[in-house]
DNA sequence: CCCGTTAATGAATGGTATTCATTTAATGGT
DNA sequence: ACCATTAAATGAATACCATTCATTAACGGG
C-alpha cells in the first residue's frame, strides 16, 4: 500500500533507482508495525517496494542484514536525553525503561542485537557512546563504564521477552500440585492491583527494583568475594 | 551413528515401537550438541532415529515443540544444589551462574523459554518451586518471590547472549571516531587480564556485580520514587 | 474376531532465503 | 562521442524446510 505499482518495468536496469538501503529499511519497519516479524519475508519485503526479491540483494546481502537495518532504527527511538540531564542513575533507569519498551515489540531483533559486532551498527555506536561520556563524567569510566552498559543491556533483553510473554504464564494449569508454593505466590503477583500490567510503570520504579531495594538491603548483598579488583 | 537401520521397514505400525517423545528428545539433544542449531531440522531428527519426518508428528505437534522438550533437559542441568545448602544470596548466585552457562551454548532457546507458560513445562516448574521454597525459608514470600525469579531469569537470558557474542564485538572497527570514548574504555576493558574470557569466573563474582558493588555504593541507588508499595 | 486407534511410510504442498543468467541503463575514461 | 565497466533490475531455478495427507499395517479392547 505504498510504491505498489510494479506491473510496467523492463528487464533491465532502470533509468531512475527503484531501491536503496534507506528504502528497504523503510518498508521492512512498515511491514513490521503493520504486521509483525512473522511477515517480515524477502519476498513481502520486495511486494511492499514493487520489486522482484531477487533485486533486493543489489542492496542488502541478507535477510539477517535487513535485520540489522532494522535494529539501527530501532535503536534511535531509544530516550538517552536523560544523560547530562539528569543524575547518572536516573539517567540509566530511563535509559532502560525506553530501551525495554522498545525492544518488547521486537523481541525478534534480540538475538541479532544482542550479539552483534558494534562495527556494524554506527548509529548504535553512537547511543553507547552517549551513554559512556555521561558515566565519565560521573566519575565512572574505563572498564567499569562498559560493564554497566552490558549489564543493564542484559537486563534490558530479557526483560523485554519477558513483557512480551502471554499473561497467564505463570499459571500452572493442571500442575498446581507440582509446584504449590510457587503456584500461590505466583497467584499473589497477579492479584496485585497495584502492579504495573507488562509495560513500564508511569513512574520510574518497577516491582522488581522495588523488591531489590526492599530485601536487597535488610541484608547487605553478599560478601563481594575473592574477586578482581580492578584498582579499588 | 546410533540407530541408523533404516532400511527394512513395512509401510504400517511397526511391531515394536521405534519413536517415544523420550526418544525424539534425546536425540534432539545429540544432534545439538554434535552439531549445533543450525543442523536441528525436522529431516536430521528423523534421520537420526532412522525414521520418515512426518513419523515425528505423531509423537510432536511442531518444531516448537521439539524445542520445549528440549529446553525441559537444558534446564535439569541447572544448579540448584545451593537452596537449602547455601544462604539465599549466595545460593541465587550459584544458581544464577549455571543458569547462564548452561544457556550460553543454547541460545536459540532463549526466545522460546522466556514466553512459555510454566503449564507447558513441568520439570522447569519444579526448578521455580524450589527457588521459591528457599526464597520463603529465608523470609521472601509472595510477589518478591517471584519479583526476584523474573529478574534474576531476565538478566540471565541477555547475559547468556552476551557470553555466547564474538571476541572483538565491541572492536568499533574503522568507526573509532564516532565514539572515541566508548572506543577507549572497551579497549581497557579487553586488556584487562584479570577479566574472566566470557564464561563464569571460578569465585561466584563477574565484573558486572563487581562494578555494581564499588559504583553503586558510593551513591545511593536512587530514591525508589513513588512505587507501588506492596504491603511495606 | 472384528474394529477403532496408533504409528509408521512416502508423496505432496507451500513457503523460505538465496543464486544465477540475462537485460538494460547509467557512468567514467579516452 | 564512443565504448567498456558497472550497477540494478527481471524471472527462473535451487535447495531447504516444516507440515499435511492418504495409505498401510500392527496393536488391543469389545
Amino acid at each position: 500500500m505504498s510504491q505498489g505499482t510494479r506491473s510496467g518495468r523492463g528487464r533491465g536496469r532502470p533509468s531512475s533507482p527503484v531501491l536503496s538501503r534507506e528504502r528497504v529499511t523503510l518498508a521492512a519497519i512498515r511491514i513490521v508495525t503493520e504486521q509483525g516479524y512473522r511477515h517480515l519475508t524477502m519476498a513481502a519485503l520486495a511486494r511492499e517496494l514493487g520489486v522482484a526479491a531477487s533485486a533486493l540483494y543489489n542492496h542488502v546481502a541478507s535477510k539477517r542484514d535487513v535485520l540489522i537495518l532494522l535494529q539501527e532504527r530501532v535503536n534511535e527511538r531509544i530516550d538517552v536525553s536523560g544523560f547530562g540531564t539528569e543524575p547518572w542513575d536516573r539517567a540509566l533507569r530511563r535509559w532502560a525503561h525506553s530501551y525495554r519498551r522498545c525492544f518488547m515489540e521486537h523481541t525478534a531483533l534480540i538475538p541479532v542485537m544482542a550479539v552483534l559486532p558494534v562495527a556494524d551498527s554506527p548509529r548504535t555506536l553512537r547511543m553507547y557512546e552517549r551513554v559512556t561520556r555521561a558515566l565519565e563524567e560521573a566519575g565512572i569510566v574505563g572498564a567499569d563504564a562498559v560493564d554497566i552498559i552490558v549489564g543493564v543491556e542484559a537486563l534490558v533483553f530479557g526483560a523485554a521477552y519477558d513483557a512480551s510473554a502471554p499473561e497467564g504464564i505463570f499459571d500452572p494449569g493442571g500442575l498446581e500440585d507440582v509446584a504449590p508454593t510457587f503456584t500461590r505466590f505466583a497467584a499473589q503477583r497477579s492479584a496485585d492491583p497495584a502492579r504495573p500490567p507488562t509495560g513500564p510503570s508511569s513512574s520510574h520504579s518497577t516491582p522488581w527494583s522495588a523488591a531489590c531495594a526492599r530485601n536487597t538491603r535488610a541484608e547487605p548483598p553478599a560478601p563481594v568475594s575473592p574477586a578482581r579488583a580492578s584498582r579499588a
